[in-house]
DNA sequence: TAGATTGTTAATCGATTAACAATC
DNA sequence: TAGATTGTTAATCGATTAACAATC
């Protein structure tokens, strides 16, 4: 057994991209792939796709290619995705109702079990297939999701308390929409996805509009 | 005039951070902060931030730290935010519909001011305080509203063909939901943001479940 | 065999951070 | 002045990519 340094985390982020190239190849019903063709789909070098792969094993057949269905399989299993993950949702405004009917979502590799708020008008409501719990629930219901990982997408203000009742149910592998840093224990890993920062970074590259008007 | 580098894509991604805690600290009246209080705050490292601010200018006094309503505005005034920066929205539907309601979209640094579809039946209703247009009209609608910023929260189908209309009204800078990588001329900025990656790379993070129940 | 393509090494490139002279 | 904190340099760290022997 070759032994194989921890894989950085700009690896892992192309491994889910290599991921749906590959969903989309096995829909196609292609047998091979070499690492030039997923450059020229990807726009990842080719280097970088061998390397990626290499922190977890040899996939592929010099000369030949990685075998589709093989290569799937495999990073699936890496991705711990082989069986859809569950996965709970707090805050059913607008953006979690989005993302509990957003199709890659729901067809693919993660599943939202359940889907909680605070607000008494929300509750037992129903949103698509799923009533809205009580987010004092959480971890009683937690119980039988054994979920592992969640998605925040409650108000700012109401982020960090969430967050808590989350690792307190047992949760330790977050994504939080809500515009803010939180604070939890060096175990919980966090990743956020921030729509302001997002266009904050486009908005720099805008052209100076020094001139005109 | 000294000569400063280009700054690197994460230092810009940082400085939406830093311009989210200064618009916090404005906002209590905080006068001044040192680069240490950033990373108190942050997690980001205090040299790593005073490194990030060299790449535009000198913002600080030497034993005393920031004025906060300065670096405000200076931040603000690098990315282009002085003003709210106009965005076109193309995509009408859940997703879309919640970035529209998405509290730090409609109060700060940007302002969603069309909404395209294709859909018959959506085109002409009202979307919060906008009324949905056929994204045909495109081209016509933006020499008025003059948007360089676009969003894409249509179907990853229909995505690549959406983004080409966009560049053809001027758009240069887009941020994309749709699951797909865009082929654009070089000259176009777009970033991308990814729910199922991000949920990949915490389901990678999940403890080997080797060891049964 | 000749051609193609892998996995890995080594070189390059770029980003982070510690250290400190400058200075308020 | 003494203490605090900046801006910048240089060292470190980490990620990307070119090159190539191995091999199908």
């Amino acid at each position: 057994m070759p032994h194989r340094g921890r894989a950085p985390t700009p690896t892992l982020e192309r491994l889910a991209i290599y991921f749906a190239v590959l969903t989309d190849l096995k829909r196609r019903q292609a047998v091979t792939i070499s690492s030039a063709d997923v450059e020229e789909r990807t726009g990842i070098n080719a280097a970088q796709f061998r390397k990626d792969l290499s922190y977890f094993g040899e996939f592929g057949r010099p000369g030949i290619g990685y075998g589709v269905d093989e290569l799937y399989s495999a990073i699936a299993r890496i991705l711990k995705i082989e069986q859809a993950q569950p996965v709970l949702l707090v805050g059913a405004g607008n953006l979690g109702s989005a993302l509990m009917g957003y199709p890659a979502l729901r067809a693919d590799s993660f599943r939202i079990v359940a889907a909680f708020d605070n607000n008494p008008g929300k509750i037992g409501e129903q949103l698509w297939d799923l009533t809205i719990r009580d987010v004092a629930y959480l971890i009683e219901d937690n119980k039988t999701c054994r979920a592992k990982i969640a998605i925040i997408t409650v108000p700012a203000a109401a982020a960090q308390d969430v967050a808590e009742q989350l690792v307190d149910a047992g949760i330790r592998n977050i994504l939080n929409f809500a515009p803010v840093a939180l604070k939890l224990p060096a175990d919980v890993i966090v990743r956020r996805v921030d729509f302001v920062q997002e266009l904050a970074v486009l908005s720099f590259h805008l052209p100076d509009s020094n001139s005109g008007r």
